[in-house]
RNA sequence: GCGGGUGUAGCUUAAUGGUAAAGCUGUAGCCUUCCAAGCUACUGACGAGGGUUCGAUUCCCUUCACCCGCUCCA
């Protein structure tokens, strides 16, 4: 598709302009890939996070939820598999600009004649070179067995040595890069921990090493056997959360797409073998159904069903449900049917078992799960692009300008209704409106202002995004006569129509459209 | 991480090696009987650090952030 920046760019602009998303630490220059929300922003936050542990918990007799630890355990992100791939030293090569990685490989080193690799050890960062062998391999074997030699050679082994692999003595040779084969004698290779770390305790001996999790499900699975015991379910059956995780991207981009700081809506469905395939369709329906309800188009989804080659090496099938950004079709959320990978893991890792008996059929086995994960920020800036509008408007007087409207779904919308007292200067219009106001409040989010002319009142909340502005005017009073006593304006954003309504119809009339 | 681009008020722009200008927005007041009307006043900026200079927003260096392309995205 076609990227539209510009758009982008007006975008973001108005989130800031409307306290939506505010860049983090801004006043002293930003940090880079974490952003803050403003008021507007944590609302629509917050009801798009209300909404889905309302329909994925609470509206199901299957799911349960929890809330578990951002301060991860070791050994659990190693039994994951995390420590592994999220820590690799990689080379770039300046000229063809290709990155070699330490991939995932924990295979020996058997092909360590093919190549020279130099690691010049100098405290936590290291210089690497590489240099593809005479041995005429292609282009990927030579790639892949970088790869596993970058592996093999773990930073803290390294250090202050340089090492020649095949002789086993100490040396150095030209590196050339295995793809382009230029020079790559003045190439670091950096170790990158896509994970953040810290240390718990006063002291910082590695065995206080924890992380900031990387995604919220492995506490999931961690509190597998627990939640099973005091939960009173029987498979299948959900554990559901919602909660910060952390990554250390290596290039944040797109707003607040790919943030280092973010927040993940994970359900962890556990189920028999023989029933994850189907459920991993059943899901896939659902979580689409969840963004039709929340106002983002059919239209502008798609779904991808990641071939074999793409997927985690434990995943059976997953989908990702992709949405057609300004800046190009990106990932909302996958749907994965990760088998019983995580769990045998933990259990294997900790010799706790987390297994399942089946009373009816005696069956005891390892449940698998299926597992929707989606994206918290990337489905607010999907919200965020979705609503956003800019129409041409003709007043009576011939003159047109462009209003800006965020056309949210009325559940989604940070402010649901606006109350206004048609002019300020007349004491009996304002207190009739703060008391519509006080009615509202204790049910819906609202906003009420008094500056100012209407139509511009009207228009600020447009770009607000909220779908009721409510005018308490002369008829309210009853100066038109007695049927229109306490009846308001109900204006609507969408199509900027004004109807009437009685003010004892309010509530009922409304919370409809916005529950 | 590489290459390119951009940083002046909340936004959009202007000017300048010597007190940084305006429109819109915002705030307060007046006015206003339904779509950013009008009047008055006010708030508010050279991303950060260093260098050259009598003096730097302007010239130079570094750095930070954002955007685009590549790369990455378990």
């Amino acid at each position: 598709m076609e990227t539209d920046p510009q758009r982008m760019e007006r975008i973001v602009s108005l989130c800031k302009r409307r306290g939506f998303i505010y860049q983090a630490g801004e006043i002293y220059g930003g940090l880079n890939g974490v952003w803050d929300f403003g008021p507007l922003g944590v609302e629509l936050k917050r009801n798009l996070k209300d909404y889905w542990w309302r329909v994925m918990v609470r509206e199901r007799d299957d799911v349960v939820g929890m809330d578990g630890s951002i301060l991860t355990h070791r050994a659990v992100l190693q039994a994951s598999g995390h420590e592994d791939t999220f820590s690799d030293p990689m080379v770039d090569c300046d000229v063809c600009k290709r990155r070699f990685r330490a991939d995932q490989l924990a295979e020996p080193p058997a092909f360590f004649g093919l190549f020279d690799i130099v690691f010049l050890g100098n405290n936590d960062s290291h210089i690497g070179q590489t240099k593809r062998s005479a041995g005429g391999d292609s282009l990927a074997d030579a790639k892949r067995k970088v790869k596993i030699q970058a592996a093999y050679i773990q930073p803290r082994e390294t250090k202050d040595l340089r090492i020649d692999l095949e002789s086993g003595k100490k040396g150095n040779r030209t590196p050339c890069c295995t793809h382009c084969g230029s020079d790559l004698s003045e190439s670091e290779a950096r170790p990158f921990n896509l994970m953040f770390h810290t240390q718990i305790g006063a002291s910082s001996d590695p065995t206080s090493t924890a992380y900031l999790r990387p995604e919220t499900a492995q506490s999931i699975f961690v509190q597998f056997r627990n939640v099973l015991d005091t939960s009173r379910k029987k498979l299948p059956f959900g554990i559901a959360q919602i909660g910060k995780a952390f990554r250390n991207e290596i290039n944040p981009r797109n707003f607040i797409f790919r943030s280092r700081e973010f927040e993940q809506m994970e359900l962890e469905y556990f189920c028999a073998p023989e029933e994850g395939l189907r459920l991993l369709d059943y899901w896939l329906e659902e979580r689409l159904k969840f963004y039709d309800n929340i106002g983002i188009s059919r239209a502008k989804l798609h779904v991808l069903n990641v071939p074999d080659a793409d997927r985690a090496f434990y995943s059976k099938g997953t989908y990702d449900i992709e949405y057609e950004f300004p800046f190009g079709v990106q990932e909302l959320e996958g749907v994965a049917y990760r088998t019983d990978y995580d769990l045998t893991q933990h259990q294997t890792a900790s010799g706790k078992p987390l297994d399942y008996f089946n009373e009816e059929t005696k069956e005891r086995f390892v449940p698998h799960v299926v597992e929707p994960s989606a994206g918290v920020d990337r489905t607010l800036l999907a919200l965020i692009c979705e609503a956003y509008d800019e129409e041409i408007v003709t007043a009576e007087n011939g003159k047109s300008e462009t209003r800006t409207v965020m056309r949210f779904h009325p559940r989604m919308a940070p402010i649901k209704v606006g109350v206004f007292p048609l002019l300020k200067n007349k004491p009996e219009l304002v207190a009739k409106a703060r008391e519509v106001h006080a009615l509202l409040k204790p049910h819906m989010m609202t906003f009420y202002d008094e500056a100012g002319a209407i139509g511009r009142r009207y228009r600020r909340q447009d770009e607000a995004g909220t779908p009721f502005g409510l005018t308490i005017d002369f008829e309210t009073l009853g100066e038109r006569g007695d049927e229109l006593r306490d009846t308001v304006t109900l204006r609507y954003r969408d199509s900027m129509k004004q109807e009437r309504i009685a003010i004892g119809d309010l509530l009922t009339t409304l919370l409809p459209k916005v529950h």
